[in-house]
DNA sequence: CATAGAATGAGAATCATTCTCAATAACTCT
DNA sequence: AGAGTTATTGAGAATGATTCTCATTCTATG
């Protein structure tokens, strides 16, 4: 962050730690809900700032409303993602070793296919939740 | 179609024709380019009904434009997306056999995980494009 | 502690998407 | 084919998430 010439300041703790607490994708409602006191400009100013430094990822889910978690790297694991296509919930869930080696595969030839230099893959298992249901 | 009660007009037949055309995502605006005389209204409207008929697919990219394509029983074959991450660019790419048995077997572990009803799957390699390197 | 650059917050501005509603088109029944 | 009923269309207004503006406040470092 410093080696970007930019300050780790109290709006993007509060960020970073509300995103921390989610333990899953969060929209930026929920996320000024988790951090009293933050202005929507500065938290969406920061998420962006937080996503290039590379320590928030944006994911996609089944409504309009985007949705942030930290980056893999600092969250720990690589994991994948749930989405309920009714009321948008996303969770997240693990990566079994079985997939990601069948995934690199596909990863390799579709690099090769299309001309992509591939750094990463999204999958979400989309279904409706049990409040849904 | 028709048994929903709904007309198969030629709004909605531009709209598949344009999608069909494009063979591969197509934002809103991509498709009013290749439907002269379609009003926005119009296109979001029946987007959102071909989609809650199951004609068309809507397909989240790395940035914040709604995509759509036909759906796999109308366009053909199950298939992933690969994605640019700096233009946004979404092409669609195959989907081998190895990695589709992994998939059905994480799913069924997800879903017993979660709570889930898991209806469906998406998969998105991300990277950049020929042009964007 | 002074200074320069970075960050903040409140509100205005943007812009994709959705809604409204009067006019028009598509089916059904006879 | 004509009348009646319901679905669809299009133009523009409305919505709402996200981004921008800018004056003020913070941060780091000399």
């Amino acid at each position: 962050m410093a080696a970007r010439g930019q300050h780790y300041t109290a709006a993007r703790r509060m960020v970073v730690e509300a995103l921390a607490s989610f333990g899953r994708p969060a929209t930026i409602s929920e996320l000024l809900g988790g951090a009293p006191g933050l202005a929507a400009s500065t938290a969406y100013r920061n998420l962006t700032v937080l996503s290039e430094a590379g320590v928030v990822t944006r994911v996609s889910g089944a409504d309009e409303f985007g949705r942030f978690e930290l980056s893999e790297q600092f969250s720990g694991l690589h994991h994948h993602h749930v989405v309920c296509t009714d009321c948008g919930l996303v969770l997240d869930t693990g990566a079994p070793p079985g997939l990601e080696a069948a995934l690199a595969e596909t990863i390799q030839a579709t690099a090769q296919a299309n001309g992509f230099d591939i750094t990463g893959h999204r999958l979400e298992l989309v279904g409706r939740c049990t409040s849904c249901r």
